[in-house]
Parts: C-alpha cells; structure tokens; sequence
DNA sequence: CGAATTTGCGACATTCATGTCGCATTCTAT
DNA sequence: ATAGAATGCGACATGAATGTCGCAAATTCG
C-alpha cells in the first residue's frame, strides 16, 4: 500500500490548512491518491472530514496525556507547570489541526461536539484549580478564560500566517500575553 | 421601493452571521428578495461578498472616528482612553460584521486588503503611541498586541455564541483580559 | 510464482449553485 | 392617471462537485 488511510488524513488536513474549501479532487491530489480511490476509504466527503475530526481530538487528547493533566486534577499539585504545558503544547496542535477548529461539520458532528465538550471540561477544571490555588484571577468566569485561550491561539495562527512574529517566539508571547496582559 | 440595496447588504450580513456558507438563493430569501432582483444588485456572489466587505470597512472606519483616533494619534494625548474606547467599540463591530473577518473572498480583494491594512496600521499606531507613553508594555511586537485583540474578539463572539458569558459583561472582561492578563 | 486485493483511470449520472432571460405585475413619481 | 422603472416569477443553460462503476494494471501476500 503506497498511501495508506492515515497518511490520506494526515496529507488532507495538511492541504485544508491552506485550503479550508478544497474539493474532494484537490484533496485527493494533494494526498497524491486518485480521487475514486479517495472515495474509496471515504465513501462522502462529510465522512473524510469527520475523520480528519477525529484524528484532531487524538492529538489534543494526546496533549492532556503527555502533560499529565488528569494527575494534576488528581492530585491538585503542580497545577501552574501543567497550565504552561498545556498552553504551550496547544500551539503545535493548533498548528496542525488548526482547520478542524473552523470547519463547520467538526463542530455539527454530535459525537465529536460530545467528544470537545468532555476535552474542553477538562481543560475548565485545571482553570478552576488553578484559580482556587491562586495561580489565575478568580473574578473571570473559567468558560472566559478558556474562550481566551482559543482565542490567543487564533492570533498566534494568524500571527505566523502573517508572518508578524517568529516562530519561537510564540510559547512566550502567548504565555505572557494570556497570564499577564499586555498593559 | 421597498427593500433597499442598503437593506439587502444589512440582511445578508445578519444571515450570513449565522451561515457563512449560505447560497444566493438563501440570502435573497432572509433578505426578503427575490433571487432575480438580488442578482440584479449584485451580478455575482462575489460582487455581494466584496460589497458586505465595503460595508464592514465604513463601520470599522466610523468607529475611528468616533473615537477620536486621528485626533489622538496626531496630539499624543488621551491614548490610553482612545484605546479602551476602541476595544469596546470594537465588540460591536465585530458582533455585526464579524463574518467579514473570516470570509475568505474578503481577504482575498486587493483594495479591500488595502483598505484593511490601512485601518489596522492606524490601530498600530496607536499601540505604539500606548507603548511610548507606558499605557502598553514596550516588550511585545505592536503587531502582535493587534493580533491579540483580534484574537480575544473571536473569544467574546464564540463565548456569545455558547451563551459562556452574558452580553454585559463582555467590555469589561475585554479590557480586563486584555490589558492585566488572567492571573 | 500466482491468487487476491488494491489502485489508477476514465466515464457516467446526479445534484446543486450560479447567472441570464422574457414576461407579467406592481410600484413610483410626475 | 399614466409612463417608466423595478420586482416577482418561472424557465433555462452552464459549470462544478459529488458519488458510482467497470476494467485494466499494479501491488501485496501466501
């Protein structure tokens, strides 16, 4: 098997990166497979999306895994260090799986909205430890707080696309500006 | 006459708030028209696009004005209040116009790109007038600082959107977020 | 090596959005 | 009241994207 599925959906969410409206034709090229062949692993093109879906929540999953984070809910501890991780790890996810925040079908998909909300909830409890151990502001709503981390994570998108600031600058420009504003 | 071209451009932008991939036929519908005479206005989708675009710009520009933006750059005073009174400001625009940020045939017209840079490099001034005068720290890229609000204005819209954070709250956790940070 | 699976390729039908037109009707302004 | 302009309406042509199929070539695996 020259191309197999996974590197179809890795190659695809390369190519929506850039263009969020590709047909099945130029996706299929730009995995450098044939388009029946395309359709052959992804009988419509709502399903191939869904897929390229899942494999975005993967790699944010993996995130929570390699910083520890259901340790540092656990525990309580360390909840500061895990914070940083997760900001900064988010930035190579966002990267790469940054259309998958935009498309529209990600975020009509029951299954993957469930599978974002319990993520996401996740994500709203170390906020919430973090502002009971003194390490966040406590008068901002945490669903606030973790809109504004996307939200950063747009501007850094948008910030390497326009090529206003360089690459290794992001973890601290993102982490300054998130924790401690820009006044 | 009793729906305006005016009116036409102010429906579609509302409908296409909520689906920015609606087709001509669904916007000629919500804009109350018949799908004829919307060609009529406007020969081609992207004639109607540009022309929302066109639209989003004089409100963004009206805003500088009421501001008091050119004053304020050109006396050195008052930065600090006119930067405030722009990222409020800026709330509402993008609530009504906030489709013009992400629709792509917007970013791809070249007078309205013009247009856009010519605003957003006014915006900058202004950040490094905040950063001379210690309003703004001086260690972050002006261009970045924009990049941020931009950013957290797309946290304010999804937050309304998901009902996170009520609409009279939103000035304040702007500012907040904006200029102090989250911890 | 040989059978089985997979792929490339091109053709086809279908659907959908787009853009245009002619005609009847309605509205508007003088 | 009436001429001119704009609108509603339905029909039409066109083009693009989608999804399916059959067959030949290539690849894989036993």
């Amino acid at each position: 098997m020259a191309v197999t599925r996974e590197q179809i959906v890795t190659r695809a969410i390369e190519h929506l990166n850039q263009a969020p409206a590709a047909s099945m034709a130029e996706i299929a090229q730009a995995a450098g497979v044939h388009r029946a062949t395309l359709h052959r692993h992804f009988a419509t093109r709502e399903e191939l999306i869904i897929a390229l879906g899942w494999r975005a929540h993967e790699a944010w999953q993996r995130v929570h895994d390699e910083i520890g984070l259901d340790t540092a809910l656990r525990t309580g501890e360390r909840v500061e260090e895990t914070l940083h991780a997760l900001l900064v790890a988010h930035i190579e996810v966002a990267e790469e799986h940054g259309f998958a925040l935009t498309e529209h079908l990600v975020g009509i998909n029951p299954e993957l909205v469930r599978r974002a909300e319990e993520l996401e909830a996740r994500e709203i409890e170390l906020i919430e430890a973090c502002q009971r151990a003194g390490v966040l502001r406590a008068d901002l709503p945490p669903r606030w707080v973790s809109n504004t981390v996307y939200g950063l994570l747009v501007a850094v998108r948008e910030s390497l696309r326009r090529g206003d600031v360089a690459r290794r600058d992001t973890p601290r420009l993102l982490l300054e500006t998130f924790l401690r504003g820009t006044s």
